[in-house]
DNA sequence: AGACTTCTCGACCGGTTTATTCGAACATTT
DNA sequence: AAATGTTCGAATAAACCGGTCGAGAAGTCT
């Protein structure tokens, strides 16, 4: 059925915004089934279990995250506003995140490796995303990259470093300047004098 | 003990932290303890009850709130900013309690008279302070209040009405756009010609 | 040191919650 | 009206969670 499909995609947006304010285990099924308006074993007729949902949703916020992403670095020209504005969407999104993020590493470890996998691909992706980058700036003779894929690995081992700082302490320092500090960092290494 | 009082307050600080967040019901005692590198049991030592500690909790944020306003009305002097002041830092709190809300409107009817005595010492504190707002403003002939107290609880069930729906909706409208077409409203009705 | 107080914690208990199942009913299609 | 698709209330088994208890560590006083 068509509309089958259709309501699947209406659980995962419901229960996604559920599941980003409580994370997994604070989530109930009573809860997403009164947000849908339907009885609670009705879910079980369009989902195995809370766990698929769970999976729906973070594939569907990580598909979200890539087209935010694609689309940011589209709208500048400059290689220089490319990579910034990458790397803040990347950030302002992880950010919303943050919720998963206490729902995954709390202590599921059995379950929950499909989170790797999608982790992974999109590490992958991510590793795409910033060699162009580097690669037209190179060409545009902005950057001075001798390895794309070396540097482009370097700059996402510095993203992930951000990462676990900026989920699990609360809002300590304010993002923005420490991004911006970071991407000083990172052009006056990479930036042609 | 001087140290025992001092370490309460650590628990209500923390807790408090994680009750805004998860609200009431979702909150455990042992992300608490964790959240304190302590053994839950030893909690039972500073406070009877997670009840307690809630009470504890919203006493403390009421307070907190409190002096906040009470810095706000008297960060500026005209009658007109004291007022929008007002009026935006006590929204601004009260978003930020949101979770609170939630977790007293759940379902706990009998439990939480405690919130409703708080309330009554709040409302009638605001109350007092809309008052003198309105009177200093009538001396410095630029409100035109007849009679201050009624006027004060009109503009206090305007403020209570926005509470509901800005609580139980998700960001539909911006909050500050609202606000200040409510005040205009407001000041249109109260200031001189 | 030893007695006494303060404080911490692991183990446990019983009531509640919760994910999931199942079968019956309702709805729609064939 | 049979078959198939969809919903839900009730039941269940397991996990969870607030709270208790007693043992004992850590500190204080004499």
């Amino acid at each position: 059925m068509v509309n089958k499909e259709e309501f699947r995609k209406k659980i995962v947006l419901t229960s996604g915004q559920i599941f980003s304010r409580f994370g997994f285990k604070k989530t109930t099924m009573d809860e997403i089934a009164k947000a849908l308006k339907i009885g609670k074993s009705s879910i079980y007729y369009y989902f195995i279990s809370k766990e698929e949902i769970f999976e729906a949703v973070v594939l569907n916020e990580a598909n979200i995250l890539r087209n935010e992403l694609t689309a940011a670095i589209k709208s500048v020209e400059s290689p220089l506003e490319k990579m910034k504005i990458y790397v803040f969407v990347r950030m302002k999104s992880f950010e919303k995140l943050s919720n998963y993020y206490n729902a995954i590493f709390d202590k599921n470890l059995d379950h929950f490796e499909f989170i790797e996998r999608i982790r992974e691909k999109y590490d992958r992706e991510e590793l795409a995303m910033l060699r162009l980058i580097l690669y037209h700036g190179a060409r545009k003779k902005v950057f001075n990259v001798t390895n794309s894929e070396y540097t482009a690995l370097a700059i996402q081992t510095t993203l992930k470093g951000l990462e676990v700082p900026l989920f699990w302490k609360k809002k300590e320092l304010n993002i923005e300047s420490r991004l911006n500090a970071i991407l000083d960092v990172l052009f006056y290494g990479i930036v042609k004098k």
